[in-house]
DNA sequence: CAGTAGTTCT
């Protein structure tokens, strides 16, 4: 044991603090003392210096052991591949292998994660051949390793057929090959494995609860958390942070509490992972003073936490609170800037959305495909093309053209901002199309009048891609019909939506059909129609049935959809304006001017009108009934101007 | 005896 005796060491380095105190030196030599033993001493000064990632060091202190052996090549090798520097390590192996040190079946594991991180399928195919060549190929950790590998490249038969010929499984192995049924998307078969499992300890509890959480099937992850419990296993810290995780999905609060209090009980209150979740599940429950509670008590706050926490804050609308904290991180990631991000895209702050993205780039921060989204989806609100031009320029700059996320985002920009031609140029050119891609091609066609494009686009779709309609397909093909004038098609894909889609109408179907059948005069049609319904009518199909009603001369139905509008005004903001809007078409404007005063006094308002300009790439909003432009009075001043100007004009004429 | 494999947060 007693690595006694003289070690030759470079004269540089020998009074390094790795030596103290239990070596000494003399002309170049480390004098190892007789009966202690410095190896262990060495690996763990160096294990330490590793886990704080100071790499440069640690190499330094590996380059100049006096013990070598495969273990320090190994903790080498593991060293660089936990901090990130995938081929350095691989790099370090093959020169280990070149001074003839033999590779263990711990080192093979290190070696493969490593192609696995890289996700090099033929370095690790040649690993493999390696590992067969010096016999490892049965031990259950290489082989649990070579799982995960098999799992990250996609090889799902590889992964299996290394499960099965496994001589030992343990507890890892099983746990492992969960993953594989629930990445083919099989939860079922995954769950079949987890109740099969010889063994099971607390991860792959864990690994179970998670997976429900991640799939959304947060009460499914309870019942397995609850079950947990029952069967006396004790929760680990990843473990509780799905379950809170479950919780904030179904905003159960108490029992969210319950957990909260456990956490502080065990001693976890500190625990990064749980801390988010939490501030995440008080966040979603409505309750962001608390989540601040849970964030100003965490000690080692991470990017997580930050972002956690301005994301609640946005989410329950205290922007100013976001933005203040915003600018307190020390470090931000690009995960806080796409959390301000969409916060303000979420707030329709669209021209803040702008500032963030400028401060973002200025800061050198390169953005990402999420951001690159948000940004289009702000310039699709604001129908800003220059703005959105921009920005599809940068995604070429950043090499995010082939982007199915950015492609779909700038697809439906250019069709928000009315530019067809450019949106149907970006879909044709997308390598890639989800079920959103064609969603926004589809759509974008309907809204800007290409009714008959829509239409094919959808018929293509369903041809050639294995994609179902969703409801927003369906209620863009049923606008389509509608302002094509196809009303017997119209009502034929909404006949056949649930039996044939399995999609139910909600009420923005229904007014569009109804909407369809006033405008093409089956008015009477569109009023049964509009009666069958089981969820409550919009405002809006009334109001379209009332339009029906008199461009067709159908006095009965007005009347009774007129009584009805005045019944429904009292319960919603859009139904007095609709009242308020019926007076006026008929003329009666003290009836305006009363349901005008009555909404004033129940405190409804209607959202505001809005209007812009832009000029020199800056928006200008303006908006109704309210002096809130900076430059209101200046731009009167030079309307009064324009106006003096075009009267002397006129006269000289 | 050391070096390693599976699970957690926006």
């Amino acid at each position: 044991m007693a690595a006694a005796g003289h070690v030759n060491i470079p004269e540089t380095w020998w009074k390094h603090e790795m030596f103290t105190p239990k070596c000494t030196c003399l002309d170049n030599e480390l004098i190892i003392k007789s009966g202690e033993d410095h190896r262990n001493h060495f690996r763990s000064f160096i294990k330490k210096k590793w886990r704080y990632g100071l790499v440069d060091e640690s190499m330094w202190l590996f380059r100049r052991n006096p013990f070598q052996n495969v273990i320090s090549w190994t903790a080498a090798i593991s060293g660089l591949l936990s901090n990130g520097m995938h081929l350095k390590s691989i790099e370090l192996f093959l020169e280990m292998l070149s001074y003839g040190v033999m590779p263990n079946n711990v080192t093979f594991v290190s070696v493969v994660r490593a192609c696995a991180e890289m996700t090099d399928f033929a370095l690790g195919m040649s690993v493999l051949s390696l590992v067969v060549k010096l016999g490892f190929e049965y031990d259950v950790s290489l082989c649990n390793s070579l799982i995960t590998f098999s799992l990250r490249l996609g090889k799902m038969e590889m992964a299996r057929r290394v499960f099965e010929q496994m001589e030992k499984r343990d507890v890892i192995s099983w746990t492992v090959i969960l993953d594989l049924y629930v990445e083919m998307g099989n939860l079922q078969e995954a769950r079949k494995v987890f109740d099969e499992m010889p063994e099971r300890n607390e991860v792959s509890w864990s690994a179970m609860i998670s997976r429900y959480t991640q799939i959304g099937d947060s009460k499914d992850a309870i019942e397995l958390f609850c079950q947990m419990i029952e069967n006396g296993i004790k929760p680990n810290s990843s473990c509780l942070a799905s379950a809170i995780n479950a919780l904030a999905n179904l905003k159960s609060l108490q029992p969210g509490k319950t957990i909260h209090a456990h956490v502080i009980k065990i001693g976890l209150a500190n625990d990064v992972f749980i801390s988010s979740s939490l501030i995440d599940l008080y966040g979603s429950c409505g309750r962001p003073k608390d989540g601040r509670l849970v964030f100003d008590m965490v000690q080692n706050k991470n990017a997580v936490c930050w972002n956690t926490m301005i994301s609640t804050y946005s989410s329950s609308g205290h922007l100013e609170e976001a933005k203040k904290l915003f600018d307190q991180i020390p470090m931000k990631s690009i995960g806080s800037w796409n959390s301000m991000v969409s916060g303000y895209l979420e707030n329709d702050q669209y021209n803040k959305v702008f500032e963030v993205f400028n401060d973002m780039l200025l800061s050198g921060q390169k953005p990402d495909v999420s951001t690159l989204s948000s940004v289009l989806c702000a310039c699709a609100n604001l129908t800003s093309l220059e703005k959105g031009k921009d920005i599809h320029g940068k995604t070429f700059k950043l090499g995010f053209q082939h982007d199915v996320f950015v492609g779909t985002s700038l697809v439906d920009m250019y069709a928000k901002s009315g530019d067809i031609d450019n949106s149907k140029r970006v879909f044709n050119k997308m390598t890639e199309k989800n079920e959103v891609s064609w969603t926004a091609m589809i759509q974008g066609l309907a809204e800007n009048g290409f009714a008959e494009e829509s239409l094919e686009l959808f018929q293509e779709m369903e041809k050639t891609t294995r994609i179902k309609p969703n409801e927003l397909i369906l209620l863009a093909i049923l606008f389509a019909c509608s302002h094509c004038g196809l009303v017997d098609r119209g009502l034929h894909y909404f006949n056949v939506m649930e039996p044939f889609y399995n999609i139910k109408p909600n009420e923005r179907h229904y007014t569009c059909v109804v909407d369809m059948l006033s405008r093409s005069g089956r008015v009477s049609e569109a009023e049964d129609l509009i009666k069958s319904m089981l969820c409550e009518p919009e405002v809006n199909a009334w109001a379209a049935l009332l339009s029906g009603c008199k461009t067709y001369g159908e006095d009965d139905i007005a009347e009774r959809t007129a009584a009805k509008i005045q019944e429904l005004a009292g319960k919603k903001t859009g139904g007095y304006v609709l009242l308020s809007n019926v007076f006026a078409s008929a003329g009666k404007w003290p009836e305006v001017v009363k349901t005008r005063k009555l909404m004033k006094e129940r405190g409804l308002k209607k959202s505001g009108g809005c209007s812009w300009i832009e000029v020199r790439n800056e928006s200008n909003l303006f908006y109704s009934q309210d002096g809130s432009c900076n430059d209101l009075n200046e731009i009167c001043g030079v309307l009064e101007q324009l106006k003096y100007h075009m009267l002397v004009l006129f006269e000289n004429n």
